[in-house]
This record gives C-alpha cells, sequence and structure tokens, in this order.
DNA sequence: TAGTGGTCTAGACCACAGC
DNA sequence: CTGTGGTCTAGACCACTAG
C-alpha cells in the first residue's frame, strides 16, 4: 500500500529535501555529484513523482541542485556571491534593543525638483518632499538622515507630520510593493554631520543609500549615515 | 477541452505568477488584499488545482503573498528589510572590470591556534594558517585580506601556494557548500593599512568580516579591508 | 461546521540532451 | 533513439480556522 497522507511529522516533500540538504552540507554529495533520479527517489519514500519533483524544484530555486534533462540532477557549485542582507528600519531596529526611539526633524520641505534632486530621485521633475532628520537611540544620536519623496507617486506624504514618525517607516506602510537598490560606502563625516552624530570629524561611517520604485515609479531616495563602529550590518548566506 | 499541455510560451503556473506580480506591483492588488481562491484561479486559466498551487507556493516563498487557511490566499505586507547582497570573490570582481588581478602575499603561516585565532575562527584548538595578502587591480592597491584557514577542517590548504591564487577563490573551489555570516562596518585606517592601500591615515574604509563553516565545523574567517569610495557593495531587493 | 489551503496520487505528454 | 526532467491532470484526504 503507498499510504496516501504523511502520517509522520513532517510532509514527505520536506523530509526529502532535508534528506538531500543534510547529504550536501555534510560533504557527503559534493558539487558535481549526479543525485538519484527521481523514479529512485519515488522507490525509496514510496511517494509520487510529483512529491519528489517538489522537493528537488525547491533545492534548485534554493541554489542547491541543478537539473539537467536527460542527464539527471547535480548538486550545484556553491557561490557565495549572494548573502540576504537585513536592511533595517531604524525605529524597529532600535526598539529591539530595548532603547527608546527619537526622530528630530531637521528640515521638511517642498519644492519642485531641483537637478540634484532630479539626479537623486531619477526622476524628470515634478515636486518632492526633501527630508533632513536625525535617529537616536536612548538620547544619543543613532543616525543621520536625507530623504527625497517624489510627491507625484506619493501626494500623501505631504500632509504626514515626520516629526513623529520616521519617513522610512511611514513609507513602508503606506506605499505598497516597492522594488529597491541599496549602495554601502564607507565615509570620512564632515564636521557638520559629525557633530550631529557626536563623533569627531572624519570619523569612519557607514553610509547607506537606497533607491525605492514601483514599477516604473520612483518613490523615494534616502541616505542614512551611521557611526562605523557602533553599528554593523550583518548579512546571512543562504536566506 | 482542458489543453493539456502549455500551447503558449510560458508554463500556465508561471503565466499565473507572472499575473499576480504585475497585479500586486502595479498597487492593483495592496497588501492585505485577498487575492481569488485557488479554484477561482483554476476556472480562470483552465487548469487543474496543483498547476495553481505551484504558482502561488512560489510567490508565497517569495514574500508576496500569504496563504491562511480557510481564509484564502492574501497580499503580504512588504518588508524589505531583506536584500540580496552580492558578496564578490575579489579576483573574479576585479577581472570583470576588465582589470589585471594581482595578489601580493605578505605573510602565510602555519601555527597552533593562540587565543586571538580561537576567538576568530571560533575554534578550541589546533593548527590554523594565517595569511596576510593585498589585492592589486592593474597594480593599484584594491583590498587588504586577513585570513585564517582552519587546517583541521582543510588540511590540503596547508599545501597551496597563495601567492598566486587567492585564499578566498580556492577555498570556494575546495571547500563544497558551506555556509557563512557576513558583517560589514566602517573602519578609520591606522598608518600601516593606509599605506598598503595607498590612501591617508585615517582613510575610512569598508570592513568586510567574513565566518565561514559546514555543519559544526568552522572553515575560515576572513576580514578585508577596501578604500571606502572607490568600493560600494551593491544589494537588490527581492533577489 | 463548512470551506480553505496543504499535501498527495497515478497516471500522462512533451522537450531536450546524451548516447 | 532513449530516458531524463518539466509540466500537467482530475481526482483525493486531511488540518486548520473563520464564522
Amino acid at each position: 500500500m503507498t499510504e496516501q497522507k504523511n502520517k509522520s511529522a513532517q510532509a514527505i516533500h520536506s523530509r526529502i529535501r532535508q534528506d538531500i540538504e543534510t547529504r550536501i552540507m555534510s560533504g557527503e554529495w559534493r558539487p558535481g555529484h549526479r543525485i538519484p533520479y527521481e523514479h529512485e527517489w519515488m522507490a525509496l519514500y514510496g511517494c509520487s513523482r510529483m512529491t519528489v519533483n517538489k522537493a528537488l524544484r525547491s533545492l534548485v530555486q534554493a541554489g542547491l541542485l541543478e537539473s539537467r534533462r536527460r542527464a539527471g540532477t547535480f548538486v550545484a557549485a556553491p557561490r557565495f556571491h549572494r548573502a540576504a542582507l537585513e536592511i533595517p528600519d531604524i525605529r524597529a531596529e532600535v526598539a529591539e534593543q530595548g532603547l527608546a526611539y527619537r526622530i528630530e526633524l531637521i528640515r521638511c520641505e517642498r519644492r519642485h525638483a531641483d537637478d540634484g534632486d532630479k539626479a537623486l530621485l531619477q526622476v524628470s521633475g515634478g515636486d518632492i518632499l526633501a527630508i533632513e532628520c536625525r535617529h537616536f537611540a536612548d538620547d544619543q544620536p543613532y543616525a543621520l538622515e536625507h530623504r527625497l519623496i517624489n510627491l507625484d507617486a506619493v501626494p500623501e506624504a505631504a500632509g504626514v507630520d515626520f516629526s513623529t514618525e520616521p519617513p522610512g517607516s511611514w513609507l513602508l506602510g503606506h506605499v505598497p510593493w516597492t522594488e529597491a537598490e541599496h549602495r554601502i560606502t564607507a565615509i570620512n563625516v564632515d564636521a557638520a554631520a559629525a557633530a550631529q552624530l557626536g563623533v569627531a570629524t572624519g570619523h569612519a561611517c557607514i553610509s547607506l543609500e537606497r533607491w525605492t520604485w514601483r514599477g516604473d515609479e520612483r518613490i523615494t531616495y534616502a541616505r542614512q549615515v551611521y557611526p562605523g563602529e557602533r553599528y554593523a550590518l550583518v548579512a546571512h548566506f543562504r536566506a
């Protein structure tokens, strides 16, 4: 009898996946190794080919396997050029550390996009909101932020009070499903920024820039500056 | 007639997926919106539920949808706290820019792990390989690297000539399927490192640390230092 | 309790790469 | 050619949960 339902704790496809994953991670199956054919997995686990396929496909998507028609399925060569980077929402991050979050709004002006704005936001014109603010954790400066919001894309941003809610958090909750690109560099902060962050002029800081859009529409540009030694971005291989 | 095979260019599950993705990204379906039930998709596309399920499951895994039994499937709230970070293999990266890569091996010694090594590699003892090297692009200093390799895990590393092949590239090709954690900070380089990189003392640099292991076994620790303004890490949301 | 998604089956045809 | 993976079907039972 091919017992129809999973009586074990795990779904069959999940157990197959775990099985393969363990063998790869332990080194038993090295890159290039041909794993058993799908019909062999069917026999091994007494399940249908669809179930086997579900397990294999998920591992292919995860990058651990590669399938070639007529040849079989193979352990893929590892390439950890990709890691899952945690990009913080500052308010949530500060709160997670058990610290009191506060935002100080330095400047918030609506204006017609000038040349600099156009270049950063990658728009050809229209109205924007330009924001400068400072993030605090327990009354210690935590980060500086310079942000541009495209009011043609997000007109309701014009009426928001960003002296209480950080613009990043507000946007995250009000602009659904955007795409983003990030750029991380190290900079020596100038005197003004250093004073605002409570560090020495020239102190090494992380600059995290983010461009966000939805479809063809540019939403926002943000640049956040963090003191380099207090702050670390962490990335894990294999999300 | 339920035409059996995909005569269109795309597989059915792929077209369903694209359909949903487009509606979400365009803003037509906002977070929290309940998308049609699986049996409705069956009718819409004239396909079986397994095919619909394949499309929906892949979007759930991608984080665009959330399924709740008995309730339906919903557009997930966007949280781009995750981005796919490209972690460079230095040699490949330099070559990609059309520049000539060269490595300069400053130091390479085998030794019993001292306390500092143990802390960085997270091992309790054993032999390690400690490497200091400098990476060049067209004879310009590109990055400094400090690396520890656990020889208990990778004994064959002891016999490799790292004056021609960068240790990161060698490990990538010889140690299959590891996991890794990365940490990115900004630092003011000291005089010695500044001289080696050809920048001023105190110049802001990116420090990229990487811990690598397979199973329970620690493989390597690496710290790479890049001049901050020449170098940028780029991350895309949604791999 | 009714109806959703989660999982699974035992077949099937097709495209394609290796022989 | 042959046999692999890629895709699909028309059902099915189950677990869970919203009402």
